[in-house]
DNA sequence: GATGAATGAGAATTCATTCAT
DNA sequence: AATGAATGAATTCTCATTCAT
C-alpha cells in the first residue's frame, strides 16, 4: 500500500466531499456491500458497482479501501453516537437517560441494518492495527463514557448501587446491547428490535435474581 | 476442479490427526497467527512459518485455508465448551451453576488467550456464509443452551425471577461476558480475568439499581 | 468460490472484443505457445509474455485458461471451417467438391500453422472432458458432415460406390487428411502442403491397387 | 527437473525391471489413469494408488513421471507393433498382409482399450519435445516402413499402382486406420472395431470412385 | 472530474520428487 | 525394497490501485 497522500490530497478530498453527493452514495454502496460480503470479501469494483460509478472514481473520494472503513466510522457512526448524547439528554433521572440511551441505540440500528451489521462486525476485529481504527475504539468509548456519566448520575440520586465497579457495569451494559443486536441482525431483522428497550433497562437495574438472593 | 475430499481421503487426513503432532502444531500456529492478524490477513506462508513446516504439509493435514478455522471450532473451541458443562454440572444451587459456568468461561480463555481472540473476532463475523461456519453458530447456541437451562432451574427453585424473557436473558449473560472478555483482551490480558467472575454475577443477579428502583 | 460469470461479465468481455484488438493479440499469442509448448505446458505467463501484456490482463478477455482454448475453437477454428464450406459449394461436381474442401483445408492449415498444430493436438485428445470441448467435437463433425454430403452427391451421380458404409468413408477421407497435415508438421512445414491435394483425392477416388486386385 | 540419474542408477533400474511384477502393475496402472485422465491430469499419486503401491515406489522403478510415458512406448507398445510385423509375414500376397496389418492392428487395440487411448493422444501430441519421445516418432516410423514394404511388393506383383507416391500412401493408409480407431474410442468402444478391417483395406485398394471416374 | 483498461504483486493450492525410517 | 510424510517450486487467478483518455 502506498503512502503517496499527501495533505494537498487530503484536502482536495475533504474538498470534493462536501460539493459532491457521490461521497454518500459511494460510503453507503460500500456499507452495503460490507455488510454483505465482509470487509475483505468485498471488492472495490463491487463498491463501484453498487453506487453506480466507475472504479477509479472511488479513488476520487477515498484514499483507499482501508480509508472507506475508517470514514464510515468517522462519519456515519459518529453521527449516530451523537445522537444518543441528545436523546440521553432529553431524560432527567438516570434510568431515564440509561433507557433513552438504549431505546436510541436500537432504534439507530434498526434503521441502519447495514451499518448495524459492519459496526459490529469490525468492532469485535481485534486484529484491525493495520486499518489504524482508533476510530472505532474511540466510538465505542464514547458510548461507554455515556454509561459511566448516567451510573454516576445515578449513584448521587440514589437510584443505583454505589458498590459498583463503574469499568465492569460499562462492559456488562455495552455487552448485552450489543448481543441484542447480534440477535436480531442474526434473525434477519424479523422483529422489533426497539421493543427488547424496556425489558433490558429492567435487567439492567433489577437484575434476574428474587428478592431472596439477592439479599444472599 | 478436483472435489479431492472424498472419504478415503478425509479418513486419511483423520488418521494423520491422531498419530502425529504436527497437526497440533499448524493449529495452534494457526490460531496464534489468525489472532495477531485476522483470518483475512494471515497466509498460509505466514502459518507454515509459524509451524515450522512448508507450506505444501499444511494441506496434509487440512482441506485449504479455511477448513483451519473450521477445525478450531470443531475440535479447540468444542473441547472447551464441554468443560463449561462439566463445570456447571458441579454447582448445585442455579446461582452457582451460573457461576461456575462464567468462572470457567473467563477462565479458559484466560489460559488460550489466542483462542479468545480468533474466537471473539470470527464470532461477530455476520458473513461467514462461506465458511459454513455452522460449527460457530453451533458453539454459541450450545452456550446459551446452558444458560437457559440454569436460569430454568433458577425459576424453579425460585432463586430467579419467574417473569423474564428467557430468550432475551441469554442474551443479555451471553453479551455481557463476551464484553468484559473482549475488554481484557483490548487491554493485552494485563489484568485477572477471572477475578471478574464474582462481580458479574452479582450484575446479573442483583443488576445495579437499588431497592428505591428495583420498587418503581 | 464466486461464480465470476454471470451475463454482464460476459457481455462485458464480448463487448471489449469488438472494440479492442487485445482479445485478437492474445489469442495469438496463446495459439503460438500453445503450438509450441502444448495447452499443459503453457502457462498464462508466457501467454502473456508473447502478447506484450500483464498476466491479469489475460482475465480481463478469458474466463480462465481453458476459457482461451474454447475461443480458440469458437472463434478462430469456426471461421475457418466456414470458409471450407465456401470452397466445396464453389465445385460442380462431387469429386470437384471434394478436391475444393480437401485443397481449402490444407491451405488454411498451411496459412496459420500455429492453428494446425492446436488442432491437431487438442482433437486427439480424449481426455478433454473438463474443457467442454464439445466444440472441438463439434468441429470435426461439421467437416465429416461436408464429407457425407459430397459422398452422396457423388453416388447420386454416379461418381462413387454405392456400396459404400458412408460412416466408414468420412473416417477415412478425414483420417488421411488429418495425418497429411501432421506429417507437414512433424516436418516443419518444410515443403507445400497444397500440393497434397490432388494427389489425396486421387488415392481416395482410385485407390491404390491396380485394375486387376480391384477385379477381385 | 534434475537430471541425477547416471547410469548405475539405470542398470539398478533395469535389473529390478525383470525381477519384479511391480514394474508391470505400476505401468498398467499408469496406462489406465492416463487414458482416464491423459497425461498432464495424472498424478503419481493416483498412478500409486491404482497400482497399490505407495508412491515413493514408483521411482524404484522409472526415473520420472516422463519416464512412463517413455517405458509404455518402448516397452508396452514396441511389443505390440512387433505383432504386427508377424501378422504381415503370415500373409503372401501384398494385399493379404496389407489386410492382416490392418486387422491386427485393429485388433490389438480393441483388446487395450488403454493403450490405444494413450497412444492415440500422445502420438498426435506436437509438442513432446521435452519428454525426447523419439519413441513415438519410431513407433509411427515403424508401422509406415511396414506398409512401404508391402506396398513396394504389392507393386512388385501388380496387385498395386506403381505412379504412386509413397510417403503420401502411407500417410494415407497410417491416418484412416488411426481415424478409424479414433472413432471407435470416442464412441465408448461399443462397437466391434476388427469387423473394420475388411472394409477399410477395401477403401485402400479401391477408393470410393465408379470405374466412370476412375478413367477421368 | 470521471472513466475503466491495464497492471503486477501477492496468495492459495498442487504435485513431482526426495529421503528418513 | 518399500513407504508416505514432507518439501517448496511453480502456477493460476484476484484485485487494489494507477493513469491515459
Amino acid at each position: 500500500m502506498k503512502t503517496g497522500n499527501d495533505v494537498r490530497g487530503r484536502f482536495a478530498i475533504a474538498t470534493k466531499r462536501k460539493n459532491n453527493d457521490k461521497y454518500r452514495r459511494i460510503l453507503e454502496a460500500a456499507v452495503k456491500v460490507f455488510a454483505e460480503q465482509g470487509f475483505h470479501q468485498s471488492t472495490i469494483a463491487q463498491i463501484a458497482k453498487e453506487a453506480g460509478v466507475a472504479d477509479g472514481t472511488i479513488y476520487l473520494y477515498f484514499k483507499n479501501k482501508d480509508d472507506i472503513l475508517i470514514q464510515f466510522y468517522q462519519y456515519k457512526t459518529r453521527q449516530v453516537f451523537q445522537r444518543f448524547r441528545k436523546e440521553v439528554e432529553k431524560g432527567d433521572s438516570a434510568v431515564e437517560k440509561l433507557r433513552n440511551l438504549i431505546r436510541s441505540h436500537l432504534q439507530e440500528f434498526q434503521n441502519d441494518r447495514n451499518m448495524a451489521i459492519v459496526y459490529q462486525a469490525e468492532t469485535h476485529q481485534n486484529q484491525n492495527r493495520r486499518l489504524a481504527l482508533e476510530h472505532i475504539k474511540d466510538m465505542s468509548k464514547m458510548y461507554r463514557d455515556i454509561i459511566s456519566e448516567v451510573v454516576e448520575q445515578g449513584q448521587d440520586e440514589g437510584s443505583m448501587r454505589k458498590d459498583l465497579y463503574l469499568g465492569l457495569v460499562k462492559r456488562f451494559i455495552n455487552g448485552a446491547v450489543d448481543e441484542v443486536i447480534n440477535s436480531w441482525i442474526h434473525s434477519g431483522g424479523k422483529y422489533d428490535l426497539v421493543s427488547m428497550a424496556d425489558p433490558l433497562v429492567d435487567l439492567f437495574i433489577r437484575g434476574i435474581g428474587t428478592e431472596n438472593v439477592r439479599r444472599q
